[in-house]
DNA sequence: GCATTAACCACAG
DNA sequence: CTGTGGTTAATGC
């Protein structure tokens, strides 16, 4: 564990950028810096929510046990708070937290947390905020996933990917093939076979991990058709 | 019926 | 864990 220096931090999250310095001295006493490797769990499914859960650099997935396997409910880049809404909503967690990259957390005492909320309006509202977005980019999500088939599917994350988290036509996957599979509710076999018909298809080119957006505009019209 | 889709199974690398 | 091939059940012309 690395004794934070709030004030000065550089990965504050938009919220606490509107914290004053007395607040930011009281975060930094009440805040533990904590290092994670790739695949190392934040918090499991089923135990205490005790702290508020800040991802400061790194990715992370929220996952849940379902009745037939593990569902990966989204993918998380730094700068975001996980679990807001676990921690809240009950004591239990309703999901796990797992490190898809190395990932620095600041774990935030939840008395602090819930102190800035009363006392600073501007920082409850951008906790609100992000909680909206959250919910909205979910629901799409979900919604669009239900409804479309196998190429849609697959073509709608990895545009996701491309548009959300990289940034770039051009990335290594976060997630393994059967990870993916989780995340888009399909088999792993089917996702293994899609991404080689796009492949095959010179929409996409992919070796092991690294994925190229070949055809942008032929993948969109299968994420719109379904 | 016949075609399509995608899951399930098995097995190899 | 990943990629492929065969099989099978469900669904839609």
């Amino acid at each position: 564990m690395i004794r934070p220096n709030c004030k000065f931090c550089k990965l504050k999250s938009p919220a606490a950028e509107l914290l004053n310095d007395d607040e930011l001295e009281e975060l930094e006493q009440n805040c533990a810096l904590v290092q994670f490797k790739k695949g190392e769990v934040i918090f499991r499914e089923g135990t205490m929510a005790t702290n508020i859960v800040y991802l400061r650099e790194g990715m992370v997935k929220i996952h849940m046990k379902g009745p037939v396997g593990e569902k990966i409910l989204r993918l998380n880049k730094a700068p975001v708070y996980l679990g807001l809404p676990t921690t809240f909503g009950d004591r239990v967690n309703h999901y796990s937290a797992t490190a898809v990259t190395d990932a620095k957390i600041c774990f935030i005492s939840l008395e602090t947390f819930k102190e800035f909320i009363f006392s600073n309006g501007n920082f409850a509202y951008e906790i609100i905020m992000d909680l909206c977005r959250m919910e909205l980019s979910d629901s799409q999500r979900y919604t669009n996933m239900s409804q479309k088939q196998l190429p849609g599917r697959v073509a709608e994350i990895l545009l996701c990917f491309s548009n959300s988290l990289f940034k770039s036509d051009t990335y290594e996957l976060p997630l393994s093939i059967t990870e993916l599979a989780d995340f888009i509710s399909v088999s792993r076999e089917s996702v293994s076979r899609q991404l080689s018909e796009f492949t095959h298809g010179g929409i996409i080119a992919h070796d092991k991990k690294n994925v190229t957006i070949l055809r942008r505009d032929l993948l969109e019209k299968i994420s719109a058709n379904g």
